[in-house]
DNA sequence: CTAGAATAAGAACATGTGTGCGATGTTTTC
DNA sequence: GAAAACATCGCACACATGTTCTTATTCTAG
């Protein structure tokens, strides 16, 4: 067989282990493989196996049952990967408090809420998690009753960004875009024909994480 | 044991389980799980293990080496599960045009453009196409330059469905609330200090397709 | 305190499952 | 056409892995 070629065999059999595994949560054993494609010989499998590997389809342990693992580049190949991550609801977002961030060493567990989205849709996705926004009060950042905003805890923040910042004198929570001015700092409605604020003291306000997606669902 | 609750003992397992699969692409052994958490007996494992399948966050398959598999409750595991579908973009939508919609019959193959998001953040993904939102002329929508919004060709509508609907009088495009009233339609704006359109003649305006999802990527 | 249930431990057991090897048929190469 | 490389087969073997049973230990109710 000639380089970078599969038999039809080994189609099939890469095939079935990505439906087996999608099915049950685990990959098929070596005989499983074999019924399925028509194969008696446990070790033709085998062999076909190990073709795959080298060709770079799959990944195996030696010695361990069901030890086989579909490359990224199949599961590319099929369309089957569009990375998936999924992010912790940690809680709402609203302008009387805060934003209650998670601590950081909390395993995500407990938090049974969470939100799937695809690896792209991300610039990072490190320190990240998710909140429900509650009440009207955000719709001067175009952000309304019930989305969600996904943030990363980051205090490090460049012009432009769009951020969550407690403002102490206010009391209150608000998703503003921020710039450097000077000495003060801008934080500009994301709803162009509303007027900015100006913090003269930036100690007056607490930058809590950055916005990197906001995201609606309505039907 | 108090139905419902977990030991840390079998939290620590579900946690390994999850960190296993995504690490090998397949479950641990039960003799793999007793050594990460501590426990120097299969049997115990076992036990745990099926306390686990009784609170169902576990499924498991007699006699199938590692047939263990996470439930929805707590997946993330395998990879492939968490179901992403594809999107075509279509192209924009601006409120001096009409939407253009695909033809039907266009597959949805071709449109090298495409947005990638679960299944799950949908109800239905028939006859669903995503358009990009140029210019602010929709702010009144809650929805901003840039943004995109995810539709559904859908000529039926419900009250309080999201719409894109084509003003034939004022020839524009806008996105609203919609909501029979007695013999007219009446238009809500998403922006809840705006007021709403009330169209006496429901031949003025055109329903374009129903808004399922909006998602703003910001960084 | 005591009986009974839930939890834990270890070991013996049964079997699921990958591996290795010799034999055979099939295709390529020169 | 012969040699070499490739693909397939069946089978025995080793061991990886789930199951079960018996015996402690801890926990819970009354």
């Amino acid at each position: 067989m000639a380089k970078g070629k599969l038999t039809d065999r080994q189609r099939r059999i890469l095939d079935y282990i990505q439906d087996f595994s999608t099915d049950s949560g685990y990959p098929p054993s070596i005989r499983q493989i074999g019924a399925s494609v028509g194969i008696s010989s446990t070790s033709v499998v085998n062999y076909n196996l190990n073709r795959l590997v080298e060709e770079g389809f799959l990944d195996r342990d030696k010695n361990v049952s069901r030890g086989i693992r579909l490359t990224d580049k199949l599961l590319r190949a099929t369309g089957n990967l569009g990375e998936v991550i999924r992010i912790p609801m940690v809680g709402r977002i609203f302008a009387s408090e805060p934003v209650h961030l998670p601590s950081t060493d909390s395993p995500m567990f407990g938090a049974d809420e969470a939100i799937e989205i695809t690896r792209d849709m991300l610039s990072s996705t490190d320190e990240i998690f998710a909140l429900e926004v509650k009440g009207d009060s955000m719709i001067d950042a175009m952000v309304s009753d019930g989305d969600i905003v996904v943030m990363k805890r980051d205090y490090h923040w460049s012009n432009g960004d769009m951020v969550a910042v407690w403002l102490r004198d206010l009391e209150e929570t608000t998703l503003k875009y921020i710039y450097h001015e000077g000495n003060s700092i801008r934080l500009q409605p994301a709803n162009p024909t509303m007027d900015p604020i100006i913090i003269e003291d930036p100690k007056h306000l607490e930058v809590q994480g950055k916005v990197m997606l906001v995201v609606r669902q309505l039907a």
